[in-house]
DNA sequence: TTGTATTTTTAGTTTTGTCTAAATATTAAT
DNA sequence: ATTAATATTTAGACAAAACTAAAAATACAA
């Protein structure tokens, strides 16, 4: 399994491509920052070792052992994002990077002890589930700020945008996962958000309430 | 800089091409496990990027560059190595392989960060000094078990063989470095050892002896 | 339904790193 | 000093993974 191999396995689980639906080659290309010919190529290839369903001029998805792999290298990228967050002070814009290079090494030893020092997490540093060895993790049940009325609150337990931007718009804000959340106005105009998170009051865009993962409380 | 390119660089560090030194084309193949054909024309792209001094039919050496890049990754392998024996209690034998993969991750903060969490360690699990950040490090004063004579005792420092076959043979009969070693007798007949180490009394052959470096005592 | 726009595939190149086989240079031996 | 053995380089090919340009299939819209 080469690594070109590995991350298109990945972006294709990423777009959706691990339960039926099927995925363009516009779409993959474009999620992979390559051109479409080149993903020709390697759907041909991926099909050949029977990783993904293949069919000319209608996209791919991933088989059972396609899955298997992408939720692989998903767990590593997790744990590794994780370990640099907990072990070594990294910030959590600061690990997406170091882990895209880390989910390639090759030793099912060295992911589990990983596992182990960091005493078996199931979410990595962005909120996002970690698959279990055998390929297993159950979605948090979750919502997006935005989807909230005044009044409500609840618990920041994620990101959609992952951006090193908006992650330290967020620290910079002292907003971080953990953080209790309440709604205490919404703005019809632009719908910018008034909340209340840790004490604070703060005033919120839409497209930040856009990107914030909320588990709604009672 | 490639993964082929450090992993030259650093072979040819290897085999002394730091210090005037020229390093054959063929000694390169060797060490690389590759074709002398393919030593060629890795050895002219090294040139071109004025990372070793290359003369047709007269071998390469390391320029102040290319040992620097040789350098920097030996640091990154043997920190590697110390992370995996005393964090996540892998045995000696068991790193190398796993360290061929994560000395290649580009990430210099990581690898500070690393060496910070194991407290600036001079030394990897086979006794080999570790390179500060700036290529720095002294080779400690050393001899192999076999040049010892009856009676002298020194300490076990580091290993010459680092195959796993090796390393079990040791861990087998609980030699490890830190032990103390007194040579009790030579078998002239075979160049076999009698030894007494921590406490035990041994008999250990020549190839054995040849292969345990010894930090000599008094 | 017919024509246009979009998507996807094919064909042919490129780069990196390897290989084999053949040519050439160097070294060693008579 | 020739010759034979060995080491090294060249030439040509291949596989992986990308690209561009052109052809073919599909989707959409008048
Ligand atoms: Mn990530
Ligand atoms: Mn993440
Ligand atoms: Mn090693
Ligand atoms: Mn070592």
């Amino acid at each position: 399994m080469t690594r070109s191999e590995e991350n298109y396995l990945k972006a294709i689980y990423h777009l959706g491509g691990h339960k039926e639906q099927s995925i363009s080659t516009n779409a993959l290309a474009e999620e992979m920052d390559t051109k479409p010919s080149s993903v020709t190529d390697m759907a041909k290839k991926l099909a050949e070792k029977t990783l993904v369903n293949y069919i000319k001029y209608q996209g791919v998805s991933l088989t059972a052992k396609g899955k298997k792999t992408a939720l692989s290298i998903i767990r590593k990228h997790r744990l590794w994002e994780v370990f640099l967050v907990k072990k070594l002070d990294f910030s959590w814009d600061e690990v997406h990077e170091v882990a895209e290079q880390l989910e390639h090494i090759k030793s099912e030893k060295l992911i589990d002890k990983i596992d182990e020092l960091l005493e078996f997490p199931k979410y990595d540093p962005h909120g996002d589930p970690i698959p279990t060895k055998d390929g297993e993790f159950h979605e948090r049940e979750k919502q997006l700020l935005s989807e909230l009325k005044t009044q409500q609150k609840g618990i920041c337990v994620g990101v959609k945008d992952t951006s090193s931007a908006f992650l330290k718009f967020l620290d910079k804000n002292q907003i971080a996962l953990g953080h209790t959340i309440e709604v205490l106005d919404v703005e019809d105009f632009d719908e910018s958000l008034l909340v209340k998170i840790d004490g604070k009051e703060l005033h919120i865009s839409s497209q930040i309430a856009n990107n914030l993962y909320i588990k709604k409380e009672n």
